[in-house]
DNA sequence: TTGTGTTTTACGACCTCC
DNA sequence: GGAGGTCGTAAAACACAA
């Protein structure tokens, strides 16, 4: 799921609605967020901003973080095999009781947790990936020598990490570091790589923003609505659904 | 089915700031 | 010196036309 794909228009990126009707996503996905009203409008706040949600209610799980996957040791990579072993997805990865209670001690609040998800469901991913070769492969190097990561060159985000973090890409262009760890804690992914999806966002909006100017100095209006020149209306419903899901969880908070 | 174009993770190089 | 920023890029994942 991909509400700011959906909200900005950018049509070009998964057009139709192929993983909006694939994903089943259940409400309670939605926490209570205020609407994106000022999207795409940069407005950095580099305080602290725990979007109304007390300091602290997601306890202190700060946990040991997976932080580089432990250099690609043996660890995560152990739990990825399993996950591809079980069928799952690498950005599936299930973790040992051990590893989750330690990020997710009981009663934490803030985002719902993973587990209370039925990922299989949300997530596409089960039917995308049929082929794991990779896990299989060597040290892959690159023609200019550069070594890759072996274990996991790529994994594919979940759709409700990838909400969750576009989520959060709404309310700041920057995370804070706590909301970092927060949100790294909550989504299971390391710091790293919630600060690189963010680094990785930003370059994204950056690149639309400058096509659509492009678009835009060409006094071409009508490429403001769509790349392609059409909208699905499949695609629109999905939009007007996860824009009323919205709202609906803002109102039931207030 | 396959070729091709696009998007998504992840990284390195380089820069700035504290 | 470390953290985190941009920029450019590699390669997997994906969509889609032919």
């Amino acid at each position: 799921m991909y509400v700011s794909y959906l909200l900005d228009k950018e049509t070009s990126m998964y057009p139709g609605s192929a993983r909006c009707s694939s994903n089943n996503l259940p409400v309670q996905n939605f926490v209570s967020t205020p609407p994106y009203s000022d999207y795409m409008g940069y407005h950095h706040v580099p305080t602290l901003d725990t979007h109304g949600q007390p300091a602290g209610t997601w306890g202190s799980h700060y946990g040991p973080q997976r932080e580089d996957w432990n250099a690609y040791g043996p660890g995560p990579s152990s739990t990825v095999a399993a996950a591809q072993i079980n069928g799952s997805s690498p950005g599936q990865v299930s973790y040992s009781s051990a590893d989750y209670s330690s990020l997710h001690p009981a009663g934490s609040g803030g985002l719902p947790p993973v587990d209370t998800i039925n990922t299989q469901q949300i997530s596409p991913n089960s039917q995308r990936h049929s082929s794991y070769e990779w896990m299989r492969k060597t040290v892959q190097s690159t023609s200019t020598g550069k070594t890759r990561t072996r274990e996991k060159y790529r994994v594919v985000y979940t759709d409700h990490q990838r909400l969750e973090l576009e989520k959060e890409f709404h309310y700041n262009r920057y995370i804070t570091i706590r909301r970092k760890s927060e949100l790294a804690a909550n989504l299971r992914l390391s710091e790293r790589q919630v600060k690189i999806w963010f680094q990785n966002r930003r370059a994204k909006e950056r690149k639309l923003m400058k096509k659509k100017m492009t678009h835009f100095d060409g006094s071409n209006l009508g490429s403001m609505q769509s790349d392609s020149g059409s909208v699905s209306p499949i695609r629109n419903n999905c939009i007007q659904l996860i824009l009323n899901l919205v709202q609906f969880a803002d109102l039931l908070r207030h």
